[in-house]
RNA sequence: CGGGGUGUAGCGCAGCCUGGCAGCGCACCUGCUUUGGGAGCAGGGGGUCGGAGGUUCAAAUCCUCUCACCCCGACCA
């Protein structure tokens, strides 16, 4: 009978495996995380989905200051001649630029960009503050929001406008700027495994998908449990490309004078649908703890001398929880059945359920649910602090490595372009093969199969002949469809 | 930007073909009984049928234009 009650309610999410699209729409909308917005293409993130990217962010923002960088703020607005001096850049970005044409009702002398990425107007600024070898390293990362004109949009994955962090670093040397790359999308990967529990690859872009005026492009690549891949993190080694447009030169030690050498990298609200893909079910969300707005959902349960006994017996056990630093959220609305705030709240993904009834206060316990296992353990009211916190770290470690085990399967080796195509027109994934390096094979494989290069393995030897061209490989790739 | 689809109550939809009282489920409000896996009964409120124009005695329904959103491509984080 329950069960055919909780099949029931499963009807209100689109199942997964009937339409992963849809789904991950429905489940968005119904865990309130975000909204559709009078304006097009532009989302508004609700305050539930609000909390989840603000402990992402924190955790990111973190990171990001414990390897020596600072936060900074930089306009809105990139003058046209700034944004157009980087050749590359500007061609890269122009279609997708949104222009601000007037100021009330007068026309602008000079059209404003609404900025698409920073690199121009930070650049621009670095090449005054930059004189000397003294002035650098210069290492500023800027919390904000960007504009990119899509045509077709998803909710976090892909909006008109979107919130991110950029890095924007100078250098003294080409070795220095190299190392910045790395050490960032080392962080990156840090982040989406041990705070979102999100497994990644790491590898190096071809340049046919490389940033838009970068001497190398470097990403962190998710895969989907639809067996689409996710670039969740770029992180860009410019050369001294943007140091010859906008003119960051210093003095060295030898008394010349040099370009500085610029990396920039970033992260965008897009891990916050990375999230949902990666660990939601068709009950819902499912949220790695550290970063879950609630670490656990009190549910009291009324009956008995629910006022004088399970009421209060909740209320000191949210407290005791709080007092022990964990977020909690006490469901004492009278309107919901316990029943319909379970369903509830695992469709919001709350990690840890903590039921309190008639029966728990005499027992002096308390009843936890994790969400991931739905498994059920009976606490005394004393420990349940410690076991709280162990519970969430052992949800925490186990999320990661489920996603893990699902990306390891569906990494699949590939020989030859049956099997590639065959694997594609399937259950898609991760395809690694070997890789002649060819870019108008590149496309010609997208063309036919839709999937795109998602990344170099720097590290990783080829060992056999392209499994498409049949020439000497220089690398090994991983293909996949991309978000 | 190309192909396909959908706009009717907060959400999900029926009604449209064949023009004639704007409906259903959930949600919401009031009351009572309930509450350990989406409670029951009774009563109630909420709509310029995406927008504009046209045909008609009469338009959610037919015609024209338009806007928005969704899905699949191409482009991108």
């Amino acid at each position: 009978m329950a069960k055919n009650r909780n099949d029931d309610f499963v009807t209100e999410i689109t199942p997964k495996s009937e339409d992963f699209s849809r789904w991950y729409t429905d489940v968005v909308r119904k865990a309130e995380l975000a909204d559709y917005s009078p304006v097009k293409g532009c989302m508004v993130i609700r305050p539930y989905g609000y909390a989840l990217w603000e402990n992402a962010r924190d955790l990111l923002d973190a990171r990001i200051k414990a390897t020596g960088h600072m936060n900074a703020y930089f306009p809105l607005f990139i003058p046209e001649s700034l944004l157009k001096k980087e050749a590359e850049h500007v061609e890269g970005f122009a279609p997708e630029v949104a222009w601000v044409t007037h100021g009330g009702s007068n026309e602008l002398e000079e059209r404003l960009a609404v900025r698409p990425t920073s690199e121009a107007i930070i650049c621009s600024m670095y090449s005054k503050w930059v004189q000397s070898w003294r002035d650098l390293p210069l290492l500023i990362n800027q919390w904000g929001n960007v504009v990119r004109w899509e045509k077709v949009t998803r909710f976090f994955l892909r909006t008109t406008e979107f919130l991110w962090q950029e890095g924007h670093t100078a250098h003294a040397t080409a070795e220095e700027a190299q190392e910045e790359t790395l050490k960032m999308l080392g962080v990156y990967k840090d982040f989406l495994e041990e705070d979102l529990g999100i497994p990644v690859i790491t590898g190096i872009k071809t340049e046919k998908e490389k940033f838009a005026g970068a001497d190398r492009t470097y990403a962190v690549e998710a895969l989907m449990s639809d067996g689409r891949a996710l670039q969740a993190g770029t992180s860009h080694n410019l050369g001294q490309n943007f140091a010859k447009a906008f003119d960051i030169q210093f003095e060295d030690k030898n008394q010349e004078i040099q370009y500085a050498w610029s990396t920039s990298w970033g992260m965008t609200t897009r891990t916050i649908g990375a999230l949902v893909m990666t660990h939601g079910d068709d009950n819902g969300l499912r949220l790695p703890p550290r970063v879950a707005p609630y670490h656990v959902v009190i549910v009291p349960i009324k009956a008995g001398n629910y006022e004088e006994e399970v009421l209060p017996a909740a209320r000191e056990l949210e407290e005791l929880l709080r007092t022990a630093g964990l977020r909690v959220y006490l469901d004492d609305r009278e309107e919901y059945t316990p029943g319909w705030k379970y369903n509830e709240w695992e469709m919001r993904g709350v990690p840890l359920r903590a039921e309190i009834g008639p029966r728990d206060v005499k027992n002096k316990q308390t009843v936890l649910v994790r969400r991931d296992t739905r498994d059920k353990t009976f606490v005394p009211i004393d420990h349940v602090p410690g076991a709280a916190a162990t519970l969430l770290d052992d949800i925490q470690t186990s999320m990661l490595s489920t996603a893990r085990d699902f990306m390891e399967t569906n990494t699949h080796p590939v020989k030859d372009f049956d099997k590639f195509r065959e694997i594609m027109s399937g259950p898609r994934g991760f395809l690694k093969a070997n890789w002649c390096g060819d870019r108008d094979l590149e496309v010609e494989i997208q063309q036919e199969t839709s999937a795109t290069i998602r990344c170099l393995l720097p590290d990783e030897e080829p060992t056999g002949p392209c499994f498409y061209s049949g020439k000497p490989a220089k690398h090994v790739a991983i293909f996949a469809k991309a978000y």
